[in-house]
DNA sequence: ACTTAAATTTCGACTTGTCTAAACATTTTA
DNA sequence: TAAAATGTTTAGACAAGTCGAAATTTAAGT
């Protein structure tokens, strides 16, 4: 997978403070605040490499460009991590990110699972102005079609509790407000079964044997879910907004 | 004007027949065909460097580059054509281009002035289905905001005939269906004086000795415009719609 | 602590797109 | 039509991002 593809830069141009970050180096940024979050160590190449699907060489080279940007921190064979510029810059890719994922499924009606690639092109569209207007045009959206949270202009989170379907008690009720695992077999088996962000999710019965479930959505009829379906989504038993 | 990002490629996915080149390539397609609409002849070196603000030897490999792809006709020295494949592309290039501008103004609002240079990074965006369903969203329109035709899928164009107000008649009545000069300043002015596509256009007096004109916008009250404004303004004296 | 295993970094090297300077073609014009 | 001007191509070089192989550092195991 070599790179092919070039733009004709960071234009001259526009937002007051840290705009113009290439391409890729919008990658990285994004990759790291990923795996950032799910530990609290420092970074390592090798997850880098793994995640964008490079070598752990090209990683190096590029750890050394954000370190000299001061957008990560970085000792040799140490890892990585972001520095609160850093963490700014990926906070707003992020956000970009989620608002496209708005768009596609509310505007333009995608599925579930066939936004994310796209997303992930429209993210590095390079406007303040563009995301702001969009933000506006979507209504500003608190969560992404995921139910993951988009961050606002200043990088707040909206965080609300989330559990799992497994941690539920017997005849509770919740709002579903996303997902753990974010392939698509897994979102389109929930599309299949109607299970998405929003819908309100009773739990009925929990079997001893398998741990699987059965619930019932937005009161309809009885739904099976595997143990593994059950675990993997996320529910508010609050009554926060989706 | 140095190249800084790069993007991760043409994926592997996706569509039937011709997807794949690189943002600097479809860059180029767009230029030629530019090119090739504002004369018969083939497209000079030159030309494509001032269009593109690069170089004229950077030109001549990516010439032979595009050229080695089918997608142009060039021989040394001669200047180059689009091929029929070529021309195909370069069409697709610029229905997204004229889609996106009617998505920023007709849904973001953004000012007729502004929506160039973002829909220059929108049109890249490499989703034949992401096109299909914006076009859908917009409602399939058949004009950008500043009056320019959106080919269909088919790369097929609505043709209107479209002369300028200097060649109208005193007392007759038009619409105004798009502009000649692209540029800020001009587009700025048209919309402090109200100008713009759809708009009737009633040539009230056209004065001898400068050749600026008189006319009455939608029916309202008299509007002065100078002749090189005058000879920058499409307009379709048939009753088609914009 | 010492040796091996695993992860990380360094070292060329390649590709895309770019540039400058020099060589080469084509036009112009005198 | 030959000389000058202009336009185009070649050649060599460079930045960005990538890679494989070798060297280096850290971590693990006994």
């Amino acid at each position: 997978m070599a790179a092919i593809n070039t733009r004709t830069s960071p234009k001259k141009e526009s937002t007051i403070v840290d705009a113009g970050h290439s391409f890729t180096e919008e990658n990285y940024l994004k990759t790291i605040l990923k795996l950032s979050e799910q530990s609290e160590d420092a970074v390592s190449t090798n997850a880098i490499a793994f995640r964008l699907g490079t070598k752990a060489a090209t990683v190096t080279d590029m750890i050394r460009k954000l370190s000299q940007k001061k957008l990560i921190h970085y000792k040799k064979y140490q890892g990585v991590r972001l520095t609160a510029r850093g963490t700014k810059v990926a906070w707003a890719i992020v956000r970009r990110h989620r608002l496209w994922e708005v768009f596609l499924t509310e505007k333009l009606h995608f599925k579930w699972d066939e936004i994310h690639n796209i997303a992930e092109e429209l993210e590095h569209i390079n406007s303040e102005e563009l995301v702001k207007r969009l933000d506006k045009f979507l209504g500003f959206p608190k969560f992404d079609p995921h139910g993951d949270p988009i961050p606002d202009s200043k990088g707040r989170l909206s965080r609300i509790s989330r559990t799992t379907i497994k941690e539920m008690q017997i005849k509770q009720t919740a709002i579903m407000t996303g997902v753990i695992d974010h392939t698509s077999p897994f979102l389109r088996h929930l599309e299949m079964l109607k299970l998405t962000p929003g819908k309100e999710i009773k739990l009925l019965r929990m079997l001893d044997f398998d741990g699987s479930c059965i619930i019932s959505i937005n009161r309809g009829e009885e739904t099976y879910i595997s143990s593994l379906v059950a675990s993997n989504i996320l529910v508010s038993i609050r009554n926060e907004k989706v």
